[in-house]
RNA sequence: GGCCCCGUGGUGUAGCGGUCUAACAUAACGCCCUGUCACGGCGUAGAUCGGGGGUUCGAAUCCCCCCGGGGUCGCCA
């Protein structure tokens, strides 16, 4: 090695040893004579002294170093003069007296500060991703990474899970996200598509009898990205034979507990995590991945508002829809702008309009409330008792604003939702050291396609169905449940699963609902059908998303914070400028012609 | 594809119709400096304000189009 020490391991029990360092030169305090300098390595910053009395070559040599310069110097550790010592540094009990130093190679100044804090524009830390990672904040991150996966591995490891790699290059299926496509060379006109999870691979290994999967699985989506969704990520992928729900439910909660005490203990949990049905979770959040840090939750008045004389909620109700309402705390004293933003945003969710009615603008006992006080465009239909009783029931008091929406039930559900999301974040009410985990369960197994009016699955179409609800299959495929369950964190969908369907007969079943003629299961999922013919036994799973939970460990804001190179929103490789084109050779190799668009 | 936000020396910001011959910090370059640690002091250089068009006597500033980045809806079994 070129060094035998890593600078930020250094210590007052190394004084009097010589050592060689070799890193980064962080910064050059140059004061004529004296040269200091903070050399950098992955564990950390050192000060290495040059004294031209001491070693002049060396000192003149060091003149010339600049940021980010890699350098190699040897050296005696000494302690640092009474007084100079630096508490902000943990190595500043100490100094490298530079005996000699060798310039590995110059660096030219870089784009962006390495050394400092600064918020640097995206497409430039992208671009030189390679100089972002060097920055401390991305370095702790990818450590944080990798001792999750060991962590993950491990854990399952001692559990009697093995991990299996399966194919990077398998079959398109119509089902779910769009396809990253392979062309074949040896196949002419067909093409493999990447995975876009080892579903059902995975199920293929329960039948080979392996009974404990798992695997750190590389996933592709052709999809748009957003701020927690990559084109490629990772999931933590596991399947259990003879298992049940509860199995895994409870399997991936002890994961997650040890894993957050033991890496990020300075993290809170709620324990146990609380676990939602689907249902529960649209009528008091408005989501199917409710941020549980705050509370906010939204409560039904539409008996109220159907004796009131406001026409929009008379109608709504009539027609069908319902009334719902959040409380925003200490809102009561909002101005006109901050009432029409929220108007806006609410519209932006799709509400036809939000109706807001502010408590006065000083805490205070309901009590106190008279309708001189309540402040609102519809005050004038409705009554002081009305008010309190909707206030009452959204569990206000006296300065708080009632944000209300009206219309078709699951309309209002969502965008009151949304809302309640936005409004915590405005509020800051969740505690960004707490990790509120949930699992949500009792998914319906089905939903139609609101524009062709076709059966679809909300999981996968091999997810059990209840047993009980099977019956249902044939004369409502809505109300038929499925054993799925999805594991969420602050608003975040952090993984989902389900117990399998293990049988040709129901397998079948469910895709002639899906709409699939018998020619087309047999190409898409024959083998699967065979399969089961086989002895499957019972089995089930989960996937969660790695880089996510890794964000929320990280407290970063997005994805791209915690994978080492990320795509951009239009899903480019700033640092490789991929996508990119290809030779007339390459496509003919592969029987490909463009189409001029 | 829709909607919203952003784009000023290398970097981060200010300026938001004339006083901009574009300011500040930092980085860079040169000189001085033996105990600094975001070292300090003095000096030098560096952006025609993402691109194009328009309004105006006058545009970094207002309008339109385009490009790039981000957020979000659609999409994400």
């Amino acid at each position: 090695m070129l060094k035998t020490y890593n600078c930020g391991e250094l210590n007052k029990d190394h004084i009097g040893s010589q050592v060689t360092l070799a890193g980064w030169t962080d910064r050059r305090r140059d004061h004529g004579g004296l040269v200091f300098i903070d050399l950098r390595d992955r564990e950390g910053i050192v000060q290495v002294v040059f004294n031209p009395q001491l070693a002049r070559e060396c000192h003149e040599i060091a003149t010339e170093l600049r940021n980010e310069y890699v350098i190699r110097i040897s050296g005696e550790v000494a302690q640092r003069p009474t007084g100079t010592e630096n508490p902000k540094l943990p190595t500043g009990d100490i100094e490298i007296t530079a005996q000699k130093i060798t310039i590995l190679n110059p660096s030219k100044t870089p784009p962006f500060y390495i050394n400092g804090e600064v918020e640097v524009e995206e497409n430039l830390r992208l671009k030189y991703r390679y100089l972002d990672l060097r920055r401390p904040r991305l370095q702790q991150t990818m450590l944080l990474r990798h001792r999750v996966v060991k962590f993950i591995r491990d854990f399952f490891d001692a559990r009697g899970f093995i991990e299996v790699e399966t194919p990077i290059l398998i079959k398109s299926t119509p089902e779910g996200a769009r396809d990253y496509l392979v062309p074949s060379r040896v196949h002419a006109g067909k093409f493999y598509a990447l995975p876009q999870s080892p579903q059902q691979l995975k199920q293929l290994l329960m039948v080979a009898g392996l009974e404990k999967y798992f695997q750190i699985a590389k996933c592709f989506r052709d999809e748009d990205t957003r701020a927690d969704r990559q084109p490629e990520f990772t999931q933590v992928d596991l399947e259990m034979s003879f298992t049940e729900e509860a199995d895994i439910l409870q399997l991936m909660e002890e994961m997650i507990v040890v894993m957050v005490e033991k890496l990020k203990p300075e993290m809170r949990l709620i324990k146990p995590f609380p676990r939602l049905t689907y249902a529960e979770a649209m009528e008091l959040y408005g989501s199917d991945k409710p941020d549980l840090r705050f509370s906010l939750e939204m409560r039904d008045l539409s008996d109220i508002a159907a004796q009131s004389d406001f026409s929009v909620f008379r109608s709504a109700i009539a027609s069908g829809g319902k009334v719902k309402g959040i409380c925003a705390p200490g809102c009561g004293n909002y101005s006109r702008s901050q009432l029409e933003e929220l108007n806006k945003l609410a519209q932006s969710f799709g509400a036809g309009g939000l109706v807001t009615i502010a408590l006065g603008n000083v805490s205070g006992n309901l009590d106190e409330l008279t309708m001189t006080l309540v402040k609102s465009v519809v005050a004038k239909y409705l009554t002081l008792d009305q008010i309190k009783a909707m206030a009452t029931r959204l569990n206000a008091s006296m300065g708080d604003l009632l944000l209300l929406v009206a219309g078709k039930p699951r309309s209002v559900d969502t965008t009151l939702g949304s809302l309640r999301q936005d409004l915590g974040r405005r509020l800051a009410l969740p505690d960004t050291n707490l990790l509120a985990f949930s699992f949500l369960v009792d998914f319906p197994l089905l939903e139609r396609d609101e524009k062709t009016g076709q059966w679809q699955s909300v999981h996968h179409p091999f997810t059990m169905p209840v047993e009980e609800d099977i019956p249902l299959l044939d004369s409502a495929p809505g109300k038929v449940r499925s054993r799925s369950y999805d594991m969420i964190c602050n608003g975040y969908e952090i993984g989902g699963g389900s117990l399998r369907i293990y049988t040709r007969k129901l397998q079948s079943k469910v895709f002639e609902i899906l709409g699939y003629t018998d020619e087309e299961v047999e190409e898409l999922f024959g083998h699967m059908l065979e399969a089961f013919d086989y002895g499957a036994p019972p089995h089930g799973g989960i996937a969660l998303g790695l880089d996510r939970i890794i964000m929320l460990l990280a407290g970063a804001e997005t994805i791209r914070e915690v994978v080492a190179f990320p795509k951009s929103q239009s899903a480019i490789d700033l640092t490789l400028n991929a996508p990119s084109s290809v030779t007339e050779k390459q496509l003919t190799e592969l029987h490909l012609k463009l189409r001029n668009e």
